[in-house]
DNA sequence: ACTTGACTTGGATTGAGTCCAACGTAGGAT
DNA sequence: ATCCTACGTTGGACTCAATCCAAGTCAAGT
């Protein structure tokens, strides 16, 4: 644990909210000024496979980390901004796909994305 | 209607899977040498925006293109070689999304994703 | 034939992320 | 205390997918 890592993960536990790499990189960068892109993405990656933070990549903009990992839940992205909103919707999906829908494949997981226009973004439109 | 656009119209048709821009760039250059890359990307872009194709970007790397777009159903995505499934879950996900969750956001559309490896992936595993 | 406007081209550019060789540093062995 | 080694970090170069843009081409209308 060095303290490139920690001020790292200081900041995504700190934030409630699904910060970029680079955002995570700024924030960082104001309590250790001289902390490497390279090194937030090492430790990024190192917090994802400890199964610490969530990556979500809703598109093909900048990944976006999930500190809250340990309660299981779906997003709702605003197709305006990017930004995104933890949800809890009802229901199990891995449970509605059935075997004759499965290919052979191993599911292990599911993801379930709502999108639409955050009330700013709306307003704006 | 343009030669260019017929071709990449053409090579959606014909194939049942979901190919990427440079699959479908590839395919069409066999067809017309001298097509570029721009048009197709241009191209694809129209057919999306008129609704005839999806476009569907699971994750960081290239967004692949759904000829079936007429027809609405969900993904199933291989970890290992990003190939996708068309799949028909039971359940209507945005049914399951109470008011409560929705923050105020117009919700417009909801995307599942299932995740696994295919058949050959995980023979390789 | 000339003009207009749409389409295409391909090379440059962007954005996000990854790679890698060189550097620093902490701990353990001598 | 000194040296060695391994790991972490750095920053610049690189990749890949996609987009931008200025210049070229073509067809249709007048």
């Amino acid at each position: 644990m060095t303290a490139q890592r920690r001020v790292v993960a200081e900041v995504l536990d700190g934030e409630h909210v699904h910060l970029t790499a680079d955002e995570v990189h700024a924030r960082a960068a104001a309590k250790l000024p001289e902390i490497s892109r390279a090194t937030v993405y090492n430790t990024l990656g190192e917090l994802v496979s400890l199964g610490e933070v969530l990556e979500v990549a809703t598109d093909r903009r900048a990944k976006r980390y999930d500190p809250n990992a340990h309660r299981p839940h779906h997003h709702l992205v605003c197709a305006g901004c990017g930004s995104i909103r933890d949800v809890h919707p009802a229901g199990n999906p891995l449970a509605d796909l059935p075997d004759s829908e499965r290919f052979g494949f191993t599911v292990s997981d599911v993801e379930v994305t709502y999108r639409g226009l955050c009330p700013n973004c709306a307003a704006k439109a």
